[in-house]
DNA sequence: CAGTTTATGTCAGCCTTGTTGACATTCCAA
DNA sequence: TTGGAATGTCAACAAGGCTGACATAAACTG
């Protein structure tokens, strides 16, 4: 199963970072990594008394304003019923605000509230922090081997929702 | 909030990967990517009737074999009660082997059975085929920035942890 | 127009994996 | 030798996934 690498090939191109003791410590770099990733927004939103599942909807509604339920399944990959008890909580408390839609009134469209998006801006700066003291101590070009790596290891599905956001974005 | 950046300062240290734009797009890109990262293993698991959890303690069991309760959660981050329900049913399957430690009789030492190792090592592989693959597409020096961000993102105490798995390693 | 499909919401119940609390055992130090 | 700290286990609960079943309304199709 191992895969057949280690032999410096000619050229200077070695592949010794495709050794598999190499991946087991990106592995673990990738677990140890995602628990800071998370730690600030989950305590955050404990004081608040809502969770992971909140933030998320938070961020994607935030992210696409207008963006219907359905879409959002799409991007958090849960079921309906799971996401709509977490959206059912955010818009009963007014953080979140569903319209039906204009066009097909099937549709119900997404907005967060002035509440939602304090909230959502509160949580969201605590994790920006992180993140960007890692860029700023990487520096620019860890940080695009970063982003090319991350985009490496998407599912196909995601990474197509993912560089729709890229395009769309600044 | 927003810090103060984007400027592109004098000698082309330009500052634009500092955005709130650009770390939104880490913040995605991560997300995303972890779900990939989760994705084979979580499908392989399924067919065992185990979940993430046994798959982390596998995991660290491996790396560290004779490890103590108390040391994996440390590693891990949960409490004792949860990480010992784990640890019972993969013990109770005979895929781990629990030793009474030798100088002090309270601590337990955790070591993979054969059966154990087999399915660390089926669902290691997926995994690391898959960041195999992501580390190919992206090269050598992506590899590296993408090591170097996440190490920068980690808890200081995970880091600690995270990095005597490096030294020890290969 | 009748029938089907699509989008959404909801109820009920289950599973995994977190949590706290209570408790037994073992070790060590006063 | 006795009390406290460390280690591990059992019980019960909560969050947030899941499936299945079903209702409603709107859109689409023949």
């Amino acid at each position: 199963m191992a895969e057949h690498v280690g032999s410096g090939g000619a050229g200077g191109e070695s592949l010794l970072f495709l050794t598999d003791e190499q991946i087991r410590k990106g592995i673990e770099a990738m677990y140890f990594a995602y628990r800071g990733f998370t730690a600030d927004p989950d305590r955050i939103l404990e004081n608040y008394a809502y969770g992971r599942a909140h933030h998320r909807a938070l961020h994607f509604v935030n992210r696409s304003p207008g963006t219907t339920v359905n879409n959002l399944l799409a991007l958090l990959g849960v079921t309906k019923q799971s996401l709509n008890r977490v959206l059912r909580t955010l818009i009963d408390d007014g953080l979140v605000e569903s319209r039906v839609g204009a066009s097909d009134k099937r549709e119900r469209n997404l907005f967060l509230t002035e509440a939602g998006a304090a909230l959502e801006a509160e949580v969201s700066e605590a994790q920006r922090a992180r993140v960007r003291a890692a860029y700023r101590a990487a520096g620019p070009d860890a940080v695009a081997g970063f982003r090319q790596v991350l985009e490496a290891m998407m599912e196909p599905e995601l990474r197509t929702h993912y560089q729709a956001f890229k395009e769309g974005g600044a």
